[in-house]
RNA sequence: CGGGGUGUAGCGCAGCUUGGUAGCGCGCUUCGUUCGGGACGAAGAGGUCGUGGGUUCGAAUCCCGCCACCCCGACCA
């Protein structure tokens, strides 16, 4: 961090503090380097995975760099409080955290060591957490507009969290990594890998045909087997669409445990499998592309030409075979015969196949019907720069954190959890706000209040820029004065654009006429004030 | 981890194919002129060519290893 940049993360931070104080939540802090132990306890040095900074000290005990600290905060609750009158009670820390990130980029934006502000909220029942994580959410929409941030909240998955709701605060960017729906009737929007999909109603089987098997040569791909069907043997009502077949992908999915099993997902073909999706349902299971060696130990599947008839646990192959929700009772699909060369039509789910279960793993498009309304859903991009947890028990069980209620018996507290990417969020700012000029901080955050330039030669420009320079420090603005001799004033035009602090007074050649001028960063607007005025105007300009 | 790319002056890059005196722009220093929208002239400073090895009379350039960084994918505040 750079002194200009230093001064808009301190901005951003004092911020974030400021909203968590006045919401009634108290401040500590932890170490970041934390013994095994507790994490031991959870299961978290493992699942967590290879995402968790270790390291040995001299005598080579274990400790890991903490990527987050529910443990921590879950011991201190316990070894502080042990009555329901403690409760309920929310604490947070603004700490540098560590994560082994598979891919860091993008700077700032992600980095494997980077500034979280996390909380947590300590309640004796559901009710309880419902306010609690209420609070928060309400206290984070409250932090992120003084940020200037905008944001939509989304539907999340909970990950390595675990524990049931939980959204994220996204703030609109076309560069962000993750992305998001919008309905656009009602308010539902959630994280594409959240999507609930909406199945359509089953369909009776009266007077469907029969299945029947075709000849379909040199046809391994939705595509060829779409244009063989629409050739050889067309429809009379309408052509033969991706949509009509049903693709089914192999995969390989580990558990933490090490084993792994084979998994075979089924998605209409206009469609492919989002690995987001499907690692986020499995989790902690870890999907991937099933290998050739492992695949060669498959003799039901055949490559380009498989179909349900051959999977399912119940079947002799003994695939766990699951569907994309679309796939209903009484639907009828395109779909491999399991011989080479060989597809079949008219296959109908319930009827001619039965699969293991119903997975959201199909990749989601923009114009999918809304879960909630059904009406169109419309995609976008954004920068997760906050995410709420109603974690539950998982964490308090583990680690044996119980409080006596009012009847005097030991209950387990539930939890919840609570981040915003304090330095993530100087790196959202920025690029929601930046114009061709440059920066453009929102006042809130910006390194200073009014950044003055000198623009002249004379000796009596300099003084008075250093004059309204002092009265403004005087009354506790924030000043940039660049006051470089030598320096031609364009030069010093584009680097008061380029840092984007958003008021700029240029006090030069019209201060023979007694005034300076007041630009507006954001806006350009100029206006000519009085240099005798130009303090108290500036006053009023950066409250 | 899989795929692609880049390391040469403070910054951005050319040179490498075809081995032989290390170059351009910006920035920097000094002097002079200029001074409200990224000024001009003159004279300068500045480089173990990422790193280790090999080939060669000779390597930034060819060969092998390693390291770092960037981009795309899976992971996340």
């Amino acid at each position: 961090w750079l002194p200009l940049g230093y001064q808009v993360y301190r901005n951003v931070e004092n911020i974030v503090r400021a909203e968590m104080d006045r919401a009634g939540f108290q401040e500590v802090h932890f170490p970041a380097l934390l013994p095994r132990e507790a994490y031991e306890t959870t299961g978290r040095w493992t699942e967590y995975g290879d995402n968790i900074f270790r390291l040995q000290d001299r005598k080579k005990n274990d400790y890991l760099l903490g990527p987050t600290h529910e443990e921590m905060f879950t011991l201190l609750v316990k070894g502080e409080y042990s009555s329901y009158k403690d409760l309920p009670l929310s604490l947070y820390q603004i700490q540098t955290k560590y994560r082994d990130e598979a891919r860091p980029r993008a700077g700032i934006l992600r980095g494997r060591e980077f500034v979280m502000k996390d909380s947590y909220s300590f309640d004796v029942d559901d009710a309880g957490l419902d306010a609690s994580y209420a609070k928060h959410r309400a206290s984070y929409i409250k932090t992120f507009d003084r940020l200037g941030l905008e944001h939509v909240i989304v539907s999340a998955q909970s990950g390595a969290m675990g524990g049931s709701a939980s959204e994220e605060f996204l703030a609109p960017c076309e560069f962000g990594e993750d992305r998001y729906v919008r309905c656009t009737t009602c308010d539902y929007a959630a994280n594409v890998e959240a999507v609930t999909t909406l199945a359509p109603p089953a369909l009776s089987d009266d007077g469907a045909p029969r299945a029947h098997v075709e000849n379909t040569p040199d046809t391994p791909t939705i595509d060829s087997l779409v244009a063989h069907a629409n050739e050889r043997l067309p429809r009379t009502d309408r052509d033969w669409t991706a949509a009509d077949t049903l693709k089914n992908v192999v995969l390989s999915v580990r558990e933490p445990d090490g084993s792994a099993y084979a998994l075979v997902v089924g998605v209409p073909g206009n469609r492919d499998v989002d690995m987001k999706r499907l690692e986020a349902v499995l989790f902690p299971g870890v999907p991937e592309a099933m290998g050739d060696q492992e695949f060669a130990t498959h003799p039901a599947l055949v490559r380009g030409y498989i179909g349900p008839q051959a999977l399912g646990e119940s079947s002799d192959s003994g695939i766990r075979f699951l569907v994309d929700p679309r796939v209903v009772e009484g639907t009828r699909w395109i779909t491999g015969a399991n011989l080479s060369g060989r597809h079949v039509f008219d296959l109908m789910m319930g009827r001619d196949f039965t699969p293991d279960g119903v997975i959201e793993a199909a990749e989601v498009l923009a114009g999918d019907a809304c879960p909630n309304c059904g009406s169109a859903l419309e995609m976008a991009r954004g920068i997760e720069i906050g995410h709420i947890f109603q974690l539950g028990r998982k964490f308090a069980t583990a680690l044996d954190l119980k409080v006596l209620d009012e009847n005097g018996k030991q209950v387990v507290v539930t939890m919840g959890s609570y981040g915003i990417g304090v330095s993530r969020a100087v790196a959202a700012i920025a690029e929601q706000s930046y114009d061709d000029k440059g920066l453009c901080w929102p006042r809130e955050v910006a390194p200073a209040d009014v950044h003055l330039v000198a623009a002249g030669k004379d000796d009596a420009v300099f003084a008075a820029a250093e004059t309204l320079a002092n009265g403004l420090v005087s009354q506790g603005l924030r000043v940039i004065l660049d006051d470089r001799r030598g320096v031609s004033p364009g030069v010093k035009f584009n680097d008061s654009e380029l840092l984007g602090v958003p008021t700029i007074v240029i006090v030069g050649k019209g201060l023979a006429d007694g005034v300076v001028e007041v630009k507006d960063r954001r806006s350009g607007d100029r206006t000519d004030v009085a240099v005798a005025d130009a303090v108290a105007e500036l006053v009023r300009l950066c409250s």
